[in-house]
DNA sequence: TGTACATCAGTGAACGCGCGTTCACTGATGTAC
DNA sequence: TGTACATCAGTGAACGCGCGTTCACTGATGTAC
């Protein structure tokens, strides 16, 4: 009876401990979408599971530290909405461009229904906070589903040439080598191009749920698909929306 | 000897309370910078000025009328940063692409040199705060700002058509009567270019700020040129960079 | 110019609140024989 | 299967802190006659 399966929690303990750490997380998650990321408070979270809160401390180090266990789960959720919607794209048959539409879209609703989340780690720096290594990892995950549709893209020949892109990579080394080095000619610019949109997407996403369309622009989505497709098309993409 | 100018202030009262309102809101400027707008606290402030908490409210009503008027300060501030940089231009000759480059640059700075009251005003929503009316005003002086090189861009015959800006027109019909309505053709996608233009400016800039860019990126000064010469030129602008 | 009264600035104590974190403790669960 | 000990979860009180805001007050400045 021992011994079946040795990664799965075994004892009561063990099961207890899982659900409880699980329980707190998402504890924290519907605090966090209440009240923004500063005012996240272990104690409110106790209360929230009716235990003292004193008991948190056996479960997670600090605040510190849920904060970092936050930030991690929405950077991979983030990344997930972005490749399962590519993913669906594909299976769909869609081009480049339609993936990356596909793609914004998803990015946007998961943004919107998940405003303070998406603030965590795209808005304002947390006073005071300080994000450790493990972060990073996660935090590439939607830059990297950009790369991907940029690199499918110009395998594909969907990718016209731009004259605005030259010059000397501004990439990170230390980025080229995650990705692999730098492409070969003439794809030398694709990381730039990357980088492009996905400083576009987080840009405008980040502009309409902080308030700032409000009384500026009818219609949101329309706005927002516009945007996108303006991105894309200064990359050498192009979108399938009704006006290009 | 009295009456000589009634709109300065005469009795020694009038001039302590200008003066003090003056050191209150300098003294919650430099809170601000240290500390991020969810931490600014009335009583440091006073603490700063060697006064009791309770004087304070002699001069403001409460906590959030402090951040009401910083967050009015700062969106002047940015807006006069970009019409300073762009009368610049302007005498300088430069025609409309380096006019932009000008504008982008200079908010560009003034928010690296103010990097909290930036989050003040275009990062994450303070929460539990509410703006006022009073607020839409000042906020609007960026983008007017980008709409006046547009403008001129068009007039001058600077501005390329571009495919991908047809369709109705999304600017808020309040937006059109502030700017005097919509314009003749074949210019009435001008607004929605210049919102284009505002929107990955101020994305551009809070996604440096807020470390985004952090190992990513090499030179932060240069990928904001190109980040803006691609905006640029996806509105039929363009910028007199090495590139473009 | 002088006096009497009204206005206002600033004080210090207090109210009531919430926070993160520590600590000695009780009682339940797990483990080795 | 039963017992003895070790491990761990959870409690409740406490520490020390900071916050926004109110209130009755003292004393200085301004104003009207």
């Amino acid at each position: 009876m021992p011994d079946l399966d040795d990664s799965a929690p075994r004892t009561a303990r063990q099961i207890a401990r899982a659900e409880l750490t699980k329980a707190i997380t998402d504890a924290a998650r519907r605090q966090l979408a209440e009240v923004g990321p500063s005012a996240l408070s272990l104690r409110a979270v106790a209360r929230e599971l009716g235990m003292a809160s004193s008991a948190v401390y056996r479960y997670v180090a600090s605040r510190d530290e849920l904060l970092t266990i936050l930030i991690i789960d929405t950077y991979d959720a983030i990344g997930e909405a972005a490749e399962a919607a590519d993913d669906r794209a594909i299976a769909a048959g869609a081009d480049a461009g339609a993936r990356w539409l596909a793609v914004c879209r998803a990015v946007r609703s998961w943004a919107l229904a998940h405003p303070n989340e998406w603030a965590l780690v795209y808005g304002s720096p947390v006073p005071g906070y300080q994000a450790p290594q493990d972060t990073v990892g996660p935090a590439s995950r939607l830059g990297l589903a950009m790369a991907r549709v940029v690199v499918d893209a110009a395998a594909g020949g969907e990718l016209a040439a731009v004259a605005s892109l030259p010059a000397p990579t501004l990439v990170d080394p230390g980025v080229l080598q995650a990705i692999g080095g730098l492409p070969d000619a003439p794809h030398e610019d694709l990381p730039e191009r990357s980088m492009l949109l996905w400083i576009a997407l987080v840009g405008a996403i980040s502009f309409e749920l902080f308030g700032h369309l409000h009384n500026v622009i009818t219609d949101h989505a329309v706005g927002f698909d516009r945007q996108m497709a303006v991105a894309a098309s200064s990359i050498g993409l192009t979108l399938p929306l009704d006006g290009a």
